[in-house]
This record gives C-alpha cells, structure tokens and sequence, in this order.
DNA sequence: CGCATGTATGAGTATATGAGCAAGGAGTCA
DNA sequence: TGACTCCTTGCTCATATACTCATACATGCG
C-alpha cells in the first residue's frame, strides 16, 4: 500500500523532473491557457510541448479541455504551486549554502 | 536567471522521481542513517542504492558523513519533507477524484 | 465538399537512466 | 602486513525519455 503511494509520488514529481514541464507550470500559473498561447510563451516545438502537456496531464498535474479546435490546460491542483514554491525554497537554501563554502575558499 | 533556476528546481524534483529514493527519504525522516542500515530496511542491492544515494546528495537533497567505516546519510532540509507531504496530498485528492469517476460509471 | 487551423501521434534517432555484477578504495583490527 | 567490513565505481545491458519530422485527426468556415 505504501510502496503504492510512494509509486505515484514519484510518478509526480518525476513529471515535474524536466526544466520545460516547471515552465509550462509555471506559465498556467496565470490561469487555463491554450496550447496556442503557451507554445509561442515557451518557444518550444509544436509536437514537443504537446507531449510534455500529455505527461503533465497523465501524472494528474494538468486538466484539458477542449473548446472548439483549441484545447486549454490548467493546473489541476494549487498545490502544485505550492510544491514549486517549496522547492524553489530549497534551491535557494543550497545556493546559499553553497556559496558560502566557496567564499571560505 | 530563472531558466537557470527553474532547471535545478527541476533537478531536485527529478531527483525525488524514482520511487526507491522517495523510500530512501521517507526512511531518513527518522534521523541519519547509514548505509548498512539503510540497506536492510530497503532490500536494495548496494551499489544500486549507493548510486541513489549519490543521486540525491548530487541534487543537494542529502547530506552525508563518513564516520570511521561507515557513511552516514541525513536529509540537508526539513523542506524536503513538506515537499513529499504535498506530494502526497496531491496523489491522494487525485485518487479521489479519479474513483469518483469509476463509481459514475 | 475543400481547405485552413490547432493539436495529437507514429516513427526514428540520440541520449539518459536504472539494474546487476565484479572490482576497487578506505578504515579497522589482529 | 593481511583479512575483514563498508561503501563506491567501472562496465554492460536493457529500457525509458526527449526531440524532430511527417502525418493524422478534429473542428470550423467558405
């Protein structure tokens, strides 16, 4: 049961695991864009972000919906951003940990 | 600037994206370990959970320290903790939102 | 219908990752 | 020194992932 649950985390924050996929995420922090507006955003090639949007969405990090010929996305959950803040937070730790070391030296 | 955080946010994320290190971390939420203990708990061949143990502390999730033989592992920030509680709380609403699917149907 | 637009997918390739086995330090003790 | 334990690393195989190009699919419009 555990295993299970430690399954699908990783399963998360492994979709989050790609510099472009916290972009995108970062970008529907906005609100529920299109694929129309979040390519050009990112500059990222049409079939590219398309998958990137389908991992996204399999891991239960993105909803869809369509409208018409466009489809749009959102982030299914707040807590998502709340994870990215988190571990932007932890970046920063180590960065400032880091550097410290370097000034000692 | 935040491309370049945003790809070490993405390292970190895609270091917990593996579900024998979220194990490897839920473990050391009961204080540092070493590896002989680690093993055992996990049931993981050595050098396999020594390279996941490499990976973590690469992305600055792990802090480790060698005392006589033994290598001592601890989590560098308690962070990393409410990063896996959001986690699971994210995991658990989709589970609900996902058998309320299947109990329409 | 024919055609344009927005999005997804199949196929191919390059690279990355995870696993196991065997060998290599590094520390401890006799 | 040699033997032992604990941990890491080199090598290799299998699989997974990311990317691109071309193509398919769906919708809306004239």
């Amino acid at each position: 049961m555990r295993e299970e649950l430690q399954r699908l985390q990783s399963e998360v924050l492994a979709a989050l695991g790609h510099p472009n996929r916290v972009r995108i995420v970062e970008f529907l922090r906005s609100g529920e864009r299109c694929v129309c507006e979040i390519q050009p955003a990112l500059g990222l090639e049409q079939s590219n972000l398309s998958r990137h949007l389908k991992g996204l969405r399999d891991a239960g990090i993105l909803e869809s919906r369509k409208e018409g010929v466009s489809v749009y996305y959102k982030v299914s959950d707040a807590r998502i951003f709340k994870l990215l803040d988190l571990s932007t937070g932890i970046i920063k730790r180590e960065i400032k940990s880091r550097s410290k070391i370097l000034t000692i030296v």
